[in-house]
DNA sequence: CCAGACGTTGTT
DNA sequence: GTCTGG
DNA sequence: CCAGACGTTGTT
DNA sequence: GTCTGG
């Protein structure tokens, strides 16, 4: 799942030196340390258009064109804050804004949870850098139609978990890491879909993940959250005997979790 | 042909 | 808007 | 994932 | 028991 994340920009100059975004844009965005997707907050994304990358605010759960009314599109948005890329281009909901309107979501981590003995033991995923990565996404626009008002939405995709995240929270699913190469052949709308099927197919390498665990914190809070220190490492002892045990967790994966 | 769906995966 | 199911 | 619902009738 | 909504 993906459902929370965080951006902070700092430790991102890499993004600039792949010419992901400028130094400007990227001086732009403001920190949010907890973004919960059923709030649908405006978060940076970054388009393609006219050989430029463009950094926009758009709303967190896509909202698709063909909507009508706005309780139509409440229940969209909510459903739609991750698109499984494997299917993409076949959903009613996806298929347009998968073949011309991609974009890369801005992360620097985000939260999942662990279930030890049937507690919940929240964790924060990040780059072992520290920097910020970006997922894949795609984006919509809807047209209120009592308001007049356009309103730009986009979803993360998602797909099959590494051994990392699949051993932590065994929900088979995480967003699609991109490397800077991929990604801008991902947003450009002149890439072919078979190429774009074949990016979203492979998988961000363990190694370059950790995983760490943190406070816990109710997740519907949304104010209270956006706190920097939601993130900070919590030590929990007593998740060692879990993990020790779980056979799913070599040596190699263990030594990228820290609790 | 028309009506109805259109989608993902979760916490204190 | 466009596909699916009846 | 958990909480809450879970249904019917009638007319040109 | 099982689907729906949040």
């Amino acid at each position: 799942m993906c459902f929370f994340y965080s951006v902070k920009k700092e430790k991102s100059e890499e993004l600039v030196i792949n010419n992901l975004i400028t130094q400007h844009q990227l001086s732009l965005i403001e920190d949010v340390y907890f973004a919960n997707g059923f709030s649908h907050l405006k978060m940076p994304v970054l388009l393609r258009e006219n050989n430029e990358n463009y950094l926009k605010y758009y709303s967190w759960g896509l909202i698709p064109g063909f909507c009508k009314t706005e309780s139509e599109a409440e229940r969209f948005r909510n459903m739609n804050l991750n698109a499984r890329s494997e299917t993409i281009f076949e959903k009613k909901s996806f298929e347009n804004a998968a073949k011309k309107m991609r974009c890369l979501v801005l992360c620097s981590g985000f939260f999942e949870f662990y279930d030890g003995g049937g507690k919940k033991y929240p964790f924060f995923i990040s780059l072992k850098n520290n920097g910020l990565f970006v997922f894949a996404g795609i984006w919509d626009s809807w047209i209120n139609r009592v308001s007049g008002e356009t309103v730009h939405t986009f979803s993360i995709l998602t797909q099959e978990t590494n051994s990392l995240i699949g051993a932590l929270h065994k929900k088979h699913r995480m967003p699609v890491f991109l490397n800077f190469d991929d990604a801008q052949k991902y947003i450009n709308p002149e890439t072919s879909q078979s190429k774009i099927i074949e990016i979203t197919n492979k998988r961000i390498e363990f190694e370059k993940l950790k995983a760490q665990s943190i406070a816990r914190f109710n997740p519907k809070m949304s104010e209270q959250n956006n706190v920097e220190k939601i993130s900070a490492f919590y030590s929990y002892p007593e998740l060692s005997q879990y993990f020790r045990y779980d056979k799913d967790f070599n040596d190699e994966i263990r030594s990228s979790l820290l609790y």
